[in-house]
DNA sequence: CAGTGTGAAAGGGTTCACAGCT
DNA sequence: AGCTGTGAACCCTTTCACACTG
């Protein structure tokens, strides 16, 4: 079941569709059932164009004049990002970050559930964080070996990155969300996705530097 | 001082620099005082042509055969991203990943400064996280004015987020880096950076089913 | 009309090819 | 050789233009 022709995605188009879904949401909760691209296009200051493009690549169709089905195009993100089956996941590095996001309760809605956390703080070891229970970090290859996990987050410091990146692929990890500041170096079919807040925060600093600009 | 030409760098050159300037630290610290961009491209799995093309449009100039002094591409950088002078911030919401923001210390080095914390949770208000003192989020507009902040950072649950964001203007923030999953509406000369975690996580996601597609 | 649907044009970023330097 | 520097080609994404539909 779920054959998808697996066409590829472009990753811009991924990313809006996850923006979108969120905020189709929050439109469904306040009672509405139908939106037009028009609207959208407005609330996030695209191209309307760009939005049904978007969704068509989701395999998603409207209604002219109408607009499109909340519920359907909510439905049909879902099940394209694979959020209707949850991955389970580590997460090495119990620091500010990594305890965030073992708190985070709506990544369970997102496809992920982490199952478990890592550490080496003795203190940290043996306790639980908003419920997931914290392991030493030498038993997590051998236990994402036992459990078949394949997806690690790496939330700790960067000097620290490679070698618990190695840990991971080590125990059969195949795709690493990565939130250190540092580049991995892993072997070919190990996916890597890393966060950088930096990067995010120095667009913002840009933009605002020409905002001012603009104004002057 | 300070007179840069101020042309525009493509968004996706600015993210890259931040990240070579986080690597270039790193390979600082272990000796090296030189780089090539064929080096880099391995590093990164990046083409060596456009780490060129963003030295380049940074202003950085290498000598043949030899590669780029770290240290100068470092400065530059800095200089370029407006990390030489810090820049003043609240943030509002001090759930699992506003406290985690105000224990990041890496960000004094990469242009932000938070000032204060704000939230709404009498057992936090009066506290201090990190270091950071946390206030009530009705003193957060007044004491923006007088204080001229014009950064925020909005790590509120989504609900609240519009509210939060109104707040922020009202107190003449400029620019506000958005965790929350949610769209925001301001008026035009305000600047909003969004961050996506589960856009990111989502592309993870993507990747890992296309890699499992290619190998079966 | 107020929306979707879609082919074509435009725009930007990446990659290629090759010249130049040491 | 091994690197930087750069114009041109390429490709992907966004935007435009317009036909279509209830």
């Amino acid at each position: 079941m779920s054959e998808r022709p697996l066409m590829v995605i472009p990753q811009p188009t991924l990313k809006r569709l996850v923006v979108y879904h969120q905020w189709l949401k929050q439109l469904q909760e306040r009672g509405r059932d139908v939106v037009s691209c028009t609207v959208l296009a407005r609330d996030f200051k695209l191209d309307a164009t760009q939005i049904r493009k978007d969704l068509e690549i989701a395999g998603i169709a409207g209604t002219p004049r109408v607009g499109y089905r909340i519920d359907a195009v909510i439905a049909s993100i879902e099940s394209l990002l694979g959020w209707t089956n949850v991955n389970d996941a580590f997460l090495a590095g119990v620091g500010n970050l990594g305890a965030a996001l073992l708190g985070y309760e709506r990544f369970t809605r997102q496809g992920v559930n982490i199952i478990a956390a890592f550490d080496l703080d003795p203190a940290k070891i043996g306790t639980k964080i908003h419920g997931k229970p914290v392991f030493s970090l030498t038993k997590m290859a051998p236990l994402a070996q036992r459990m078949k996990i394949k997806i690690g987050i790496l939330t700790v410091p960067a000097p620290a990155a490679q070698t618990v990146a190695d840990l991971m692929i080590a125990g059969g990890i195949e795709a690493i969300w990565n939130f250190a500041p540092t580049a991995l170096q892993v072997p070919e079919p190990i996916v890597v996705e890393s966060v950088s807040l930096a990067s995010s925060f120095a667009v913002l600093l840009n933009q605002l530097q020409h905002q001012r600009h603009k104004t002057t």
